[in-house]
DNA sequence: CGTCGATTTGAAATCTATCAACGATGGTGG
DNA sequence: CCACCATCGTTGATAGATTTCAAATCGACG
């Protein structure tokens, strides 16, 4: 059931099987939820963990002029409100952009797992520091990049991010955004998205072909964004696609 | 000893003498760093949490061509790295902009402590998500808003933030960070920092004299700057300065 | 077929960076 | 005490990046 959750970080950390049982039984609430709808909304004190299991999603912010700024994208396996319970209420939304399966987990029964099984406790406090990790990363690069460097870093990191949870190729995979979706992300105008992409398509660092992205010479995507996945804090295999 | 630590946080939990006895005796090798130098390095792994007790100090990254980027500005009371062991290594710096005064805990006394005084490892779990909030509110900022209101969000947060820890009046406090730092911080050249700082003065909205920033009306500078502070989590009273 | 959302394109206005130079300031050594 | 140096702040001119406004195109879908 949390298959990409456990995928992306059994090469690091070897869960038991008892930590493996006690998560599938935990899952008693899991549910579809639609495209561009709340999965927790600013302001609630959620009291399950959710967990995104397929579908793309984020963490985003409205501005009083109705403006949306997207602070996080949000993948399969990836953890939303671990420690929300700890400072009170979430100061920010999760949103689906695309339809989503998400897990849910009570969170009192979260807290009996995690003294039980303590690994289980550790990988998933490992995933919170992660996506700090990522946040940080975000601000480096939107706030002080160009628009083409921040547009190849986040096709770089959607290539490594997809891959840790088998949801890439070597050098492809498919990314249901809308350049809006984008421009919120990234801080640009969506006009400047599109000629952005234009300009990336043209000098063959991407192709894009519908929702498909494909990145012909991944080294050559990697070193104009400057991306380095260290901030990830993967494997080591996980950067490339797993072999055995 | 930890003064500014415990003011932030008192008005919403109450340590027992017990915690804060227990907080003091850890101290045992604080220390003074010289301004512009490492606290604690990238790669590093820190054997000791630190905590700033006075002076000012950044998380910050530096880019293969020298570039530094600030991620996050450090004020006294502030908690450096409590997460770091769960995760490894540090993946970014952090330095002294100012000279400070240094707290130091061992990691393995504070594991003893916070085992001991739940309301301890409460407080500080709080502090790192509250860390956490505030990076999300720069990546909106800083990626999303033009440079004078960036400019003006960090005055406000400033505002905010020394108020908390008794280090400004309602609307008075000392800022010793250059130009350069500011805009290695919001992302602008150092020429713009300059020429929107000029403007922010030109409109009265904030006041400079040497380190000294005062802001005539502080509703016009939040309304300006869209400062909403309630992804500081802080207790209601502490927005204003207090009065009992 | 008509509509809606998403993408694309053009032109002009605005914002920001870069380059270069100058001024102020404080500390240091002769 | 003064000359020197380094750091920080200021200003002007110019080029580049990005936004805004407006309109056209395209595709999916009822």
């Amino acid at each position: 059931m949390f298959r990409s959750f456990l995928r992306k970080f059994e090469p690091r950390f070897s869960l038991s099987d008892a930590d493996r049982d006690a998560l599938e039984q935990a899952n008693v609430h899991g549910r579809f939820v639609g495209p561009r709808t709340d999965i927790v909304s600013e302001g609630d004190v959620p009291d399950h963990l959710h967990i995104i299991r397929s579908g793309l999603a984020c963490r985003c912010k409205f501005l009083p002029d109705g403006t949306r700024v997207i602070l996080a994208f949000l993948i399969p396996g990836d953890v939303c409100d671990l420690n929300v319970p700890v400072i009170g209420a979430l100061d920010h939304s999760i949103a689906t952009l695309t339809l989503c399966e998400v897990a849910r987990v009570p969170h009192d029964v979260l807290g009996r797992l995690t003294a039980s099984y303590p690994s289980l406790d550790h990988v998933l406090r490992c995933a919170a520091l992660v996506d700090e990790a990522i946040l940080r990363e975000w601000l480096l690069v939107v706030g002080h990049r160009p628009a083409d460097r921040r547009l190849a870093h986040v096709f770089c990191e959607f290539l490594v991010r997809f891959q840790s949870v088998g949801l890439a190729t070597a050098n492809r995979y498919e990314l249901p955004l809308t350049q809006v979706d984008l421009s919120d992300a990234l801080g640009l105008s969506p006009v400047h998205v599109n000629r952005t992409l234009g300009s990336l398509k043209r000098r063959r660092l991407v192709t894009l072909e519908g929702k498909q992205v494909a990145i012909p010479v991944v080294e050559a995507l990697k070193d104009f964004a400057m991306f380095d996945p260290a901030y990830l804090h993967l494997a080591p295999e996980a950067n490339a696609p797993r072999v055995a």
